[in-house]
Parts: structure tokens; sequence; C-alpha cells
DNA sequence: AAATTCGTCAACCGCGCTGTT
DNA sequence: TAACAGCGCGGTTGACGAATT
């Protein structure tokens, strides 16, 4: 489908947020309401493009947002959602009342994350790392958009594309990940399947955020009810 | 003390979906 | 039914402070 971007960068604001521009947002929908987010800018007052003004409102702006100190309680959640829903992190968010799925997913790769390896468990499956649960870990369910994204062109990075010059250079994160994957796949005998189109479970059935209506959206008998069931519930069938 | 590396997280990017015309 | 607009989502980046060398 014809898809035009988002906004023309031209002139617009970018980074970090001012207090001034919280502010003039923050009133912007306070009194008129969120949505519209396209025209919402220059309404406000804003030079942002209308997808960043709605990051800002829903990952920080909104009430009852809760700021840092994720409790054990709330990452023992996260961690068995996780386990439930794969990368879904709106989902995940909002079974978290007051947590972001931005502030989620950033927990979970800084925290959680290390804290499940350390713990001898891969975090993608839940279970103990061992080599031979590759494969059942492909079949789960669990989709990531990553796979969608393989054969497109990697976006221009000054940083990331510098030829090799001799000099040290600071590595990205995503070069470093890729230099373990690169390890981690070394020598391995892995077979490549064939996935199937991935689903994006979420919108096959409502963009509501809430797990529930996720559950119950869709009957026994519906393909559409196979298909959460094996996205949701296998990992578990497996464990 | 300076340089380098690491960790964190706010913000950006691009894709795909739904709704409307 | 196609084209488009708007939105939401998940992956990724990069700035910045902290820790380490």
């Amino acid at each position: 489908m014809g898809r035009s971007p988002c906004c023309t960068k031209v002139g617009l604001q970018r980074g970090p947020w001012s207090s001034k521009e919280d502010t003039l947002l923050t009133n912007y929908i306070q009194e008129h309401g969120e949505g519209q987010w396209r025209s919402l800018p220059s309404k406000a007052g804003l030079l942002r493009c209308g997808k960043s003004c709605r990051l800002r409102w829903m990952n920080y702006l909104r009430p009852g947002i809760k700021r840092g100190n994720i409790t054990p309680d709330e990452e023992d959640l996260i961690t068995r959602l996780h386990s439930l829903l794969g990368n879904r992190w709106s989902l995940i968010a909002g079974r978290l009342p007051g947590r972001t799925d931005n502030e989620i997913k950033n927990h979970w790769n800084t925290h959680l994350l290390k804290k499940l390896k350390n713990s001898g468990i891969e975090p993608k499956i839940h279970k103990p790392s061992t080599k031979c649960l590759k494969e059942d870990t492909k079949n789960a369910g669990i989709e990531t958009k990553k796979h969608k994204r393989s054969t497109k062109c990697p976006k221009e990075k000054s940083q990331s594309t510098e030829p090799e010059t001799g000099i040290t250079r600071r590595r990205t994160k995503k070069e470093k990940k890729d230099d373990v994957n690169a390890k981690n796949t070394e020598g391995s005998d892995t077979k490549t399947l064939h996935i199937p189109k991935p689903i994006r479970v979420s919108s096959a059935f409502s963009r509501s955020n809430s797990l529930d209506s996720l559950l119950s959206a869709a009957s026994p008998g519906d393909d559409r009810f196979d298909i959460k069931m094996d996205s949701l519930l296998l990992p578990l069938f497996r464990a």
C-alpha cells in the first residue's frame, strides 16, 4: 500500500524533549484529548512529528505512569508473561498498570535478559539453555519482525559503516551482539528451517492491549483460535 | 587524570494493520 | 477493490553518565 512518511522532517525538532514542549503537549491533550497525532503538533504549537508526540505522551506524560523501580514481583510477572507472549511488549505492559511497553522492553533487555542467562535459562524460550532446543524455539510460534526485516538493506550509520582504518572505534551494540551470534552459530549444524509468514497476533483480533481480549477474541474451531493457542500456549506445554 | 569501555534508557525508525474514501 | 491516512508496535540507535583501565 502507498505510504507517505509520517511527517516531513524539515524543520522539526528531534532528540530529548524540553519541559516547555512537555507542557505544551500535556496542556493540549488535557484540553482536546488523545488522538489525531498527525495534526496535533501544529495545533499544539510543537515542532515535532506526531509519532514523537504520541511516544512522549504514552511513555512519560500520560497520567498514572510509574517511573523506574520495577519491583521483583513485577519482574517475575514480566518474565512469566514473556514466556507466554514472547516480545509482545504492549500486551505485557497491559498487565502491568502504570508501566509502558518501552520501559518493560528496556528493562527486559538490560536487566532480565542477563538475570535469566546468569541463571542458565535461555531467555527466548525460558528453559535451561541447550543446543537441541533451538528448533523448538522456532516452532513455538513466538516470532519477531526481525525475520521479516532481514532482507532489507541495513540503514546507513556513519559510525557503524566506517571502513577498516586500523583506528579503534567504539563498536555499536548491534555489532557486539552480531559477534556473539556469529560465535554461537560458528560450526553449528543447525538447519535453516522454513518459517511460515509471521502472524501479528494482536492485530489478528483487535488492537486492544488487553490480554483478556486477545484470549477471548476467537473461539475454538476458528483458525485464529488455533494460531493463538499455538502462539501462547505451546511454549508452556513443551515446558 | 585521561582514555576507554560499559550500561542504561529515551527516542527514532520502519513495517504492517485497520479504517476511510 | 485499490489507494491512502493514521496509528500502534517492536527493534534499534545513540547520547550520556558510571565504571574500569
